[in-house]
DNA sequence: GAGATAACGTA
DNA sequence: CGTACGTTATCTCG
């Protein structure tokens, strides 16, 4: 594309064309064009929010993406666009600079925190459906100008939004532009008759004003001496620039001379800031229509980003902008339903209606009495699972909903709806696609009894949990709710339009008066809203479905995730027996021991601190004392402060010898198992047993986490920790505790994955692993490695797992950098396949954008190509270990369905109770124990096929501590 | 009362 | 300047 500089004359800048008549949108809007200048609103929002402020765990800084969103936001509520469109300059030579070299020389290098940030917020115009648009040799500030006139030639109204005060020569009686005034905080329109105001100049005059004065930010100096005031009164006698030139002989006195000196420079600087009109576009005006925006993007791109409140203002504006949402029609259809009741006109309408459609994909949703989620600190009930209130059945075009909330009949079994669908429920071949197939299991293994449905209702032919396939399509989010589903997945809500929050008015009214006549209502909202859920649950998996089989992940979902669902369910209905007394006799010590090691730490500063009992708890408080009054030397640096964690203690105490340290990190010790043991003895139920609750969707590796309490990280390493796992012991009518736990499960793992002929010759050798490796690395014989050397190659195996650097594994290991660095060459020498797969698998990564565990888990990966150097370290590091923790995960997972499998075939009463990542532990009655053992050292070590074997470590004891040895 | 931060337990 | 988690107390802010 060629472009010509335009003359400059007074026909570059058109008038408005009186004669077009606005054109209007399709709702009678009439066409208003916002434009705005990228590149410099967004170097203005950064220099106006604080950078330390707006900066995301993986240390991308944010501000200028967060000012320039928010103030975009602003002016769309504001200026009512019907179009939008952002222009952005290219790093590359502009025809301004190429005229004249020195163009916008001798600016400050744009700021390292800046970097990236104009990325970012091209992303958030990609999600927003904003076009951006940037011409090689251009700046935006052209592209904005050729907006403008295109806008103007159409007759729409326009609004610049630029931080440059070249726009001014844009303005029109129909364009106006909005400047920000310093600090952003205002955004001022400004039009002709503010232009000649502020100025003394029409807008069409400003550039020549503008040549006159000189701009310093561009780098075009004007003419000396002469200021704003001078060069407008100039231009209100001549008329332009070249006017004035021309006429450049009459004016007298020092000004006039020094304009005549500087008369090329002038000329240049009206050719440098007049803009240009009429660019190809490769966008079209027409195509700049404000529309509705992706809102998966939005969530994705703002989780990263870490911005919540500008999120849902986001969404508030444009859909105040737009109207509500586009694609209301299909996904809001929620089909008409019935409620079926009680009695034996419900039950024929529920046999009706399945004899019709239970052969098809339902979408079903129990809806549950109480809380979805338990509050934390409340021991769980029964009655905590949540009783159902009634079921809704959705098939493609028809809908039931059955009411449970009614007394369950009596005597007639068949006088209700219950049964049937309890036999619906219970059917293998009648497909079901349902939403957290755990709780509502839970529930009705729970509390089935207490409604029509009956005792021991079986959940099966579950071929969807929506919950369970949005986690492997996407298994970091922090979120799965329905309605976050259906927010992100249908461009939908879960709330109905009409009155969402009177029909939950209505129904919390009803349910405190239950006698109310209005009973009827509340079983309508009731079944209303249970429709639309069990609706949009078979929405989302039929939207799911195409993308789990493109992925190949049908299988996981299916053999895998759910029935994985109903296991835990046993597990958490059993939970683990915990013994009350030595429960509270270790509180009691803890809380000794605490205690005696705060007045000792108050003790040993108590002159230094004048008598002050410093809160031991407090790291501010610790700062204050530790690196004020004590003046010690200066630790890590934390976002707050100096860190007082037990590495940086343990530097101090070896500088400083002072008693307080020791004793303080005796608190610590004493305080965070006592935590521990407090945390425990609040959830005992009044079955006197611990229940967890596992989350199948927290870990975005494929691992479950432990909730309330959890039980995955109860204490192993000291000696006083162990103590706490005497606590859980067997329970009444079992005989022992048994655990298994996989032996080096990822190190397996990584011989499988890297095909390292070394490693798994030593794995099948069944040698002690780093003992073998520490020969191979140190060069001497297995016998010889000292445990030193095991200690170092120990940490260092685990750590390749992690991405671990030389630095990382020299400051573990307290030894000099170039000491690690040599142990691990000393290793990838011995070991190459596995140097060579790490590579492969984080190269494999950046180009398919995700890794894969060896069930097909993906876990994607975006920020492999981010030009963010933390954040890419960051995303490689998990890259290297998703692969392993995964297939770990997917392991342990089957093999917990084949040992319940093998349980069940044979009869076994034995069942499990908890899942520690690469642990099993089951409850034992007389006389399995044996067969147990059995199940889990086949079961477990046949969870899947590597090239090494899968070796498995069985205890059985009285309690958890006794069983693990 | 909610949210952020520092600290620390597990695999 | 290894990964993956959840819980706690403290502190700040609205």
């Amino acid at each position: 594309m060629t472009i010509r500089l335009a003359p400059v004359t007074d026909s570059s800048n058109p008038a408005p064309d009186s004669t077009a008549s606005a054109p209007v949108t399709a709702n009678g809007e009439s066409h208003r064009l916002l434009v705005l200048d990228g590149h410099s609103m967004a170097f203005r929002a950064f220099y106006a929010l604080p950078v330390d402020n707006f900066v995301t765990d993986t240390g991308q800084h944010t501000n200028a993406v967060y000012g320039f969103t928010n103030m975009l936001l602003t002016m769309i509520r504001q200026q009512k666009p019907t179009h939008v469109v952002v222009a952005f300059d290219l790093d590359t030579p502009t025809f301004r600079s190429e005229e004249y070299t020195e163009y916008k020389a001798g600016r400050s290098k744009t700021p390292e925190e800046f970097h990236g940030q104009i990325n970012l917020i091209i992303k958030v115009m990609e999600a927003m459906n904003i076009p951006t648009v940037s011409v090689d040799g251009f700046e935006a500030d052209d592209i904005v100008a050729t907006f403008a006139a295109q806008a103007e030639q159409a007759g729409w109204d326009t609004r610049v939004v630029s931080g440059d005060r070249d726009a001014f020569q844009l303005i029109t009686g129909r364009t106006t532009v909005l400047y920000p005034k310093k600090g952003f905080s205002e955004i001022p329109p400004m039009d002709a008759v503010a232009i000649e105001e502020k100025y003394g100049v029409p807008p069409e005059r400003y550039p020549d004003l503008a040549a006159l004065v000189g701009e310093t930010a561009d780098n075009l100096p004007g003419v000396p001496g002469v200021g704003p005031k001078t060069a407008a009164k100039w231009i209100n006698l001549y008329g332009t620039v070249e006017q004035v030139l021309e006429n450049a002989d009459q004016i007298k006195g020092k000004a006039g001379q020094s304009l005549r000196d500087h008369a090329d420079d002038v000329r240049r600087n009206r050719r440098l800031n007049h803009l240009l009109r009429d660019m190809e576009l490769p966008v079209a005006l027409e195509a700049t229509e404000l529309s509705h925006p992706d809102h998966e993007q939005i969530e994705e791109l703002f989780d990263a980003l870490q911005f919540n409140t500008v999120r849902q203002r986001l969404f508030d504006t444009l859909a105040e902008r737009l109207g509500g949402e586009p694609e209301a029609v299909p996904v809001e259809q929620t089909p008409e339903f019935a409620v079926l009741t009680a009695d034996a006109v419900g039950a024929t309408g529920l046999q009706d209606f399945l004899a019709q459609h239970a052969a098809n994909l339902m979408g079903v949703h129990v809806v549950l009495d109480g809380p979805a989620v338990l509050p934390k600190r409340k021991i769980p009930a029964p009655g905590d699972y949540g009783v159902a209130l009634g079921a809704a059945l959705v098939a493609e075009d028809a809908a039931v909903y059955v009411d449970l909330s009614a007394a369950p009949e009596p005597a007639g079994h068949d006088a209700g709806p219950g049964p049937i669908l309890a036999a619906y429920l219970a059917e293998a071949g009648h497909p079901k696609a349902v939403y957290d197939l755990k709780a509502v299991a839970k529930s009705l293994k729970a509390t089935g009894h207490q409604t029509g449905l009956g005792q021991d209702v079986a959940l099966a032919g579950v071929v969807d949990d929506v919950l369970l396939s949005a986690y492997l399509i996407q298994p970091d989010r922090r979120g799965y709710g329905l309605d976050a589903l259906v927010q992100t997945h249908l461009q939908s809500t879960l709330e109905m339009e009409d009155d969402p929050t009177q029909a939950g008015d209505q129904l919390e009214l009803d349910l405190e008066d239950p006698g109310s006549a209005t009973e009827g209502a509340v079983v309508q909202a009731r079944a209303a809203a249970g429709v639309r859920a069990a609706w949009m649950v078979r929405r989302l998996s039929e939207q799911f479905q195409p993308e789990l089989i493109s992925r190949g992940a049908q299988q996981l979902l299916v053999d895998l995730e759910v029935p994985l669902a109903s296991v835990m369910v046993d597990m958490e209905l059993a939970g683990i027996a915990v013994d009350r007394p030595v429960l509270d006799g270790l509180f009691d010590d803890f809380t000794e021991r605490m205690e005696a090691a705060q007045e000792s730490a108050w003790a040993s500063v108590a002159e230094a601190n004048g008598g002050e009992k410093v809160n031991l708890g407090s790291p501010k408080q610790l700062q204050a004392l530790l690196f004020e009054k004590l003046d010690m030397p200066k630790t890590r640096k934390t976002k707050t402060g100096y860190s007082t964690d037990v590495e940086s203690l343990t530097d101090l105490l070896n500088q400083t010898q002072h008693p307080f340290l020791e004793n303080l990190m005796l608190h610590r010790d004493a305080t965070k198992l006592r935590q521990t043991v407090e945390g425990l003895r609040d959830t005992v139920a009044a079955d006197g047993r611990i229940h967890t609750t596992y989350s199948q969707t927290a870990a975005a590796t494929g691992r479950l986490s432990s909730l309330h309490p959890n039980l995955q990280n109860i204490p192993v390493r000291t000696e006083a920790g162990r103590r706490i796992r005497e606590v859980f012991v067997v329970g009444a009518g079992y005989n022992t505790l048994l655990t298994a736990d996989y032996s080096q499960i990822e190190m397996r793992i990584m011989a499988h994955l890297s095909e390292d002929d070394a490693l798994i010759q030593a794995f099948r050798d069944g040698e002690d692993l780093h003992r073998f490796v520490g020969a191979q690395v140190f060069g001497v014989a297995p016998e010889d490695v000292s445990p030193e050397m095991r200690a170092k190659v120990k940490a260092m195996s685990y750590g390749l797992a992690y991405g671990l650097s030389s630095f990382g594994l020299s400051k573990q290991l307290q030894i000099p950098v170039d000491e690690a660095r040599g142990l691990m060459k000393g290793y990838f020498d011995r070991f190459g396949a596995v140097r060579d797969y790490l590579k492969e698998v984080v190269a494999q990564a950046r180009k398919d954008g995700y890794t894969a565990t060896i069930m097909g888990r993906r876990r994607y990966l975006p920020d492999l190509n981010s030009d963010n150097r933390q954040l890419r370290d960051m995303a490689e590091r998990a890259a290297l270990n998703a692969p392993i923790q995964g297939s770990a995960a997917d392991i342990i997972k089957q093999a917990m369905l084949d040992v319940q499998l093998a349980l069940d075939e044979q009869g076994l009463r034995t069942r499990m109770l908890l899942q520690v990542h690469d642990e099993l532990i089951l409850e034992v009655p007389d006389g399995e124990l044996e067969a147990a053992t059995a199940v889990l050292k086949d079961r477990m070590g046949h969870a899947a096929e590597l090239t090494v074997p899968l070796d498995v470590n069985v205890g059985a004891g009285r309690s958890w501590h006794d069983a693990a040895h």
